[in-house]
DNA sequence: TATGAATGAGTCTTCATTCAT
DNA sequence: AATGAATGAAGACTCATTCAT
């Protein structure tokens, strides 16, 4: 009889105290991990007591996969979140360039996020499940793209996924800028060039 | 308050403790975190008392600290420790074979290490040193090697910094082997195919 | 990390649990020494869990700071809470008597307290602060007293303090009543003429 | 037949080593406090090794209660350390302004400790016993000097007793000078003006 | 006698979670 | 639905004391 479980939010007010709580979790744990960040300080961020968090998550990690699946994608793959304008041209070069741009532009949200949450991907079953699907679904939009812009279709989505990985490495190097060493620009060009090769 | 620096072991018995502990504390944090690895448990896999761990680490985080600066590099870039009689052949395709071969061979370390260590990069100042250091050392080997089997010079620290990301990723990639709609026989060779490239 | 600061409670509930702390603290301090209690224990007496206990206070020092600045009067200068009433006569000689008689009688809480929170003076600068400022202010009102019963003003806070001094010491004289061998009304005759003596 | 009791040094050597250990023991004691010294601090300190400490001294308590046997007198009452030459010219405000001139010289040993010895006399009996057989003591000492300089006999011992307490408290304000609202010179005059009254 | 490495019980503190209101 | 006070298990770290050498 007694429904103890996680309440499914309907009411509006409800569905708005877990959104609250979700976004505050999803940014604390982006901002500080997982393991640096506790309820109560989600909570406050959220607005809202200690004691409702559990009226609507089963436990802190409940938090964390139910944020990831939300916003997950933003920090897995920032820079596929490419529009149909930006494909308007048509030049691979030009995408590509845009795609970095952007990430640089919106790592924000990823400064701990990513690196955090892929390393739960090897302890977590559940995150795994979410990142892998991401990462699925973005080999897959990104093959799409491609073929719509007219590359062969010969293992297009290992060149995808491929060129993914570039991007994402390319972008993090140059967002956290460690090495002065190294010419980012140089190296922006050498990525661009790569993975056009790849590609033809 | 109290004198209780750390201990600086000289005596053979003391420095098989310390060994022990700093085996003990990367292994486990390797293969469940660092979050979820507690000191009590890794003294007990040393087979020592929870105090003795104090005498030889200032804490947790020392024990972290040291054991990355000690075995580090074998989680970091295990694809790079690759021997002279590697190269004697001086054939590229084969030398980058080789090295996706041994990390492979070797990556029961790396389990959860790698993700999380890179993770810790972000929040913790000493952990990011060890590992910007460690990357710098590396891409200068790779470099090296690059140099000596006669690729141009132009650019080369950047190619080998890109050389090292494409290695990495694929390594993992089939390290963890999650997608099933994946060939990596192919992922392999085209990445070979291109750094290759991308170093002509 | 985290933002779990120090509750300043409003609720009429929390009001109360902090008080119990409090009290629970300071008589456990008391009775056995800050350094022979614990925070379980402080908990326990107060009837709480040992969690709630940070919730109220920043660490178990705190809880000694706070209840210094509480309760301290009471076992710093027990004697000195004298009432208009005790004034009235305006009879030297029975005032002195009736701080002697008073501190005696309220002794209980000071049993350790007294020395022991003297030894943190020299410790702890908090204890000090506090300590000197509850001094002072002693120091103060014996001198109004004084005045208020025409002793002259010259020297007066002086003699104020030498007086708390000597009646401080002369009541652990005969509360810890060590001295088989002393009078101890001979000591308390003593003490009160040399003090009307000090002040004409 | 395994004499495993605490040692009884005969040797020279040993008891060279177990009077190095008493000074460093009284030593940190006195300067941070019983609880605030370690074992480990009071070996490196005395230049002994810590397992050492346990053939000389029972418990950490031990060695508490036998440095305070030795050396007990030199923070309990430094001032009464005079000798015959101060008594000579048999003027007492001379030889009270000698005592309290030579506490404050003095006072180097007994910053912390004082205070902190006497609080232990409320929790430790063995401190206790120590603490109050000194106390009589140095009343004797006292009241046999007041005798040979022609002070009459009646209730000797009881104001030998009082001026202790009056000369220990002014030399303390002096010392730790806490309260820059009180003119000490001032404070001197007339402690050693409310002893002369007292004894005649 | 002496060393100093090792022990492990004890202490403070944190925090996910529950509960009375 | 919501609050926030309360719980208590768990973890990091200390230190008096013992033990192998």
């Amino acid at each position: 009889m007694g429904n103890t479980d996680v309440r499914k939010p309907v009411q509006k007010r409800s569905i708005e105290t877990k959104e609250k709580i979700l976004k505050a979790g999803f940014e604390l744990i982006c901002e500080k991990g997982y393991y640096n960040t506790n309820t109560a300080e989600i909570a406050k961020v959220a607005n809202v007591s200690t004691g409702i968090v559990y009226q609507y998550f089963k436990d802190k990690h409940d938090i964390l996969v139910e944020s990831l699946q939300k916003y997950g994608d933003s920090i897995f793959y920032p820079m596929l979140k490419v529009s149909a304008k930006d494909l308007y041209d048509a030049n691979l070069d030009k995408i590509l360039r845009n795609m970095i741009k952007k990430f640089i532009k919106n790592h924000k949200l990823s400064q701990y996020a990513h690196k955090e949450i892929m390393a739960m991907v090897h302890s977590d079953e559940d995150v795994a499940e979410i990142y892998h699907h991401s990462e699925i679904q973005m080999t897959d939009n990104l093959s799409k793209i491609f073929t719509d812009i007219g590359i062969p279709e010969q293992d297009l989505r290992e060149k995808a996924h491929i060129t993914i990985h570039l991007i994402d490495d390319i972008c993090h190097e140059v967002v956290y800028h460690r090495h002065s060493s190294m010419n980012y620009d140089v190296m922006i060009d050498l990525t661009i060039k790569t993975i056009i090769n790849l590609l033809n």
